[in-house]
DNA sequence: GAAAAAATGTGATCTACATCACACAATTTG
DNA sequence: CAAATTGTGTGATGTAGATCACATTTTTTC
């Protein structure tokens, strides 16, 4: 889809900007494409931007001390991925962000997103709905993660997002739910 | 701490009210008493306000089928604590909120935010500056879960919240990071 | 301040998941 | 398309934390 419309459509769910004020906005990201494999953000950077993504699928990871990866998040095309720790608190990055497949994303700065939150108040209304509903997706994952074992957890991943099942290897899924890859595979025939 | 003070304190660390503004948000919330062991929302109900803590402690919690709890957050002085699912998308509450101490809340409705964010700007502002660092806090907390175990996270929530080793009761502590009172109760003597 | 209720400690046992080790399959690369 | 790399399956074994059971301490209540 064209990058105007499906960021339009998206912002359309929580804000009403006028199609001017959208133009307006829209003038604020840069467009990049990525290779598979490419990282977009690596732990030690400066962050800057956040990424709206259009095509292709972004994960979000942490390394421990142990080099054990841990995915907070597959960004498929309309949603949003960066350290927010860091690009809101001018820290360096600890958060990955790499491209799982090749992707076409939207970069917004932290400055642009300010401005234009100033600027036009209806940006700021959607920035705020928006992170009120990761705020609340981050705790019921979280719930979710302590309530429920792994095979449950799977099922209800599976089942939101039908799409990940082919497009991200099983390690990653298993690096999402936070457990061994042979863990996950045993899930198959227990 | 005056009540009208504490909030305004809370709010400069991320906006910038005129004292004429501040004034006029503060009208917006009603203030409430409650008595320890009170619960001020519980499953089931349907959820209108979210609550600025004034003194006390106040947790956030969830129960299973099991009847198993988990606490979400222990809510103290200039925190803030409500179901925001229930209360941002008008549905039923599966987050209860309840006293841990006597406690004293500024109430704040739905409706009430709303119009202050459309009214001041700066109030909007804040509540996007106020989730945003929810969100991140959630995601620390979720990799946290998955990367340490049990005497590390004690050891790490007790650093950060002293307070909590003598108000409030082992087993919610325990339920906090989701695992049983008895592996809380083994950490001291190994 | 005695009785009841709630919270905590501690042993014995069970279990979900981790880790290590290696075989096999699929995908990428030159 | 052959070699190298990356991903997946599966057995054997180890372990953190759950669960059950009961004793002891602390707090609440009348």
């Amino acid at each position: 889809m064209d990058p105007k419309q499906l960021l339009k459509e998206h912002i359309a769910k929580t804000a009403k900007l006028s199609d001017n004020e959208h133009d307006d906005f829209f003038n604020y990201f840069t467009p990049k494409s990525y290779k598979k494999g490419e990282y977009i953000i690596t732990a030690g950077d400066r962050v800057d931007c956040e990424y709206f993504v259009l095509s292709g699928c972004i994960k979000t990871f942490y390394i421990n001390d142990n080099l054990k990866m841990f995915v907070l998040q597959f960004a498929m095309p309309a949603c949003w991925a960066s350290d927010y720790n860091a690009l809101y608190n001018r820290e360096k990055a600890t958060i990955g962000v790499g491209c799982i497949t090749d992707a076409e994303v939207l970069c917004l700065s932290n400055n642009a997103r300010e401005e234009a939150c100033k600027r036009i108040p209806q940006v700021e209304h959607f920035f705020r709905a928006r992170m009120t509903g990761e705020y609340v997706a981050s705790q019921k994952r979280l719930l979710s993660t302590m309530n429920n074992n792994v095979k449950y957890r799977y099922e209800e991943l599976i089942t939101l997002f039908p799409e990940l099942y082919n497009m991200v290897p099983k390690r990653l899924i298993a690096a999402y739910m936070g457990v061994s890859r042979e863990t996950l595979s045993r899930l198959h025939n227990p």
